[in-house]
DNA sequence: TATTGACCTTCCCACCATGGCAAGGTTTAG
DNA sequence: CTAAACCTTGCCATGGTGGGAAGGTCAATA
């Protein structure tokens, strides 16, 4: 017998915001769930399952259009592995790239801030050097 | 005498986009420019530092309202840089923040595509642990 | 049974920083 | 004089999420 579970539930049950998961129906990411005669959305657990394999992907930072093509791959019994690690290792090039360009700001600013005595005085490195051309 | 730029010598000379400079004036970080009797924006070399000011905190990851504050900090001579100071260390915690997130996705995500063949064959741990419940 | 509170629906607006395009005016060089 | 390279404003889009309004539905309780 299936469970169906309304937004709200489902919700609660994937880790997903009801706002987020009409919004994923709305831009195609998911299909359209069954209604009730009332027009209130249904989930059945195998919905409930896609709803939670989108959470744990946007936590890992994947795009939507990523996941999207990480659910068909899913759905897929004829997929090939190798194009899902492919989209994991694009990923994780993007990721590689960001924590670098952070590492970056991180090291930059550290530094003018060791450098900006932090008191009453108006003298500060950080804006002198934000001041200066490059 | 002063030297007047028109917007886009502006942005070559501030490394910012034309449409950015006239986006920051209407978001009220910056005064609105004067103009020639055509309505062509002119900028003057005080002008362009402050310009150059907005890139290069942009450039360490402040957010305009960040960069709002510290524009009023650099031109006010009553500042007390122990502000300043505190400004980049709250961008720092939130850097810092983020570079500890995306670190967490990159080890999490290396080692499910390390287990992940990536060959002709439809198994794909990957997918297996998105689709498992935490 | 009538009401109340907790749901649900759609629709529109906001954030942040940036880019693109369109329709029109201006300036400059050939 | 014309053409190219500027400039102007205004609107729309991105991505992912949240907020709120106005209205319908359902279940429990008084």
């Amino acid at each position: 017998m299936a469970t169906l579970l309304t937004i709200g539930d489902a919700a609660k049950a994937s880790g997903l915001s009801a706002k987020m998961i009409r919004h994923y129906e709305q831009s195609g990411l998911l299909r359209k769930s069954a209604r009730t005669d009332a027009g209130y959305r249904l989930y059945n657990s195998e919905q409930i399952n896609q709803l939670r394999f989108i959470r744990q992907a946007r936590n890992l930072g994947f795009s939507l259009s990523d996941i999207h093509a990480l659910l068909e791959l899913w759905q897929n019994p004829e997929r090939e592995s190798r194009a899902v690690k492919q989209l994991a290792q694009q990923h994780l090039a993007e990721i590689a790239a960001k924590i670098a360009e952070l590492q970056h700001m991180q090291q930059v600013l550290t530094a003018l801030a060791d450098s900006c005595k932090g008191d009453g005085s108006p003298h500060c490195n950080i804006l002198n050097q934000l001041a200066k051309p490059d």
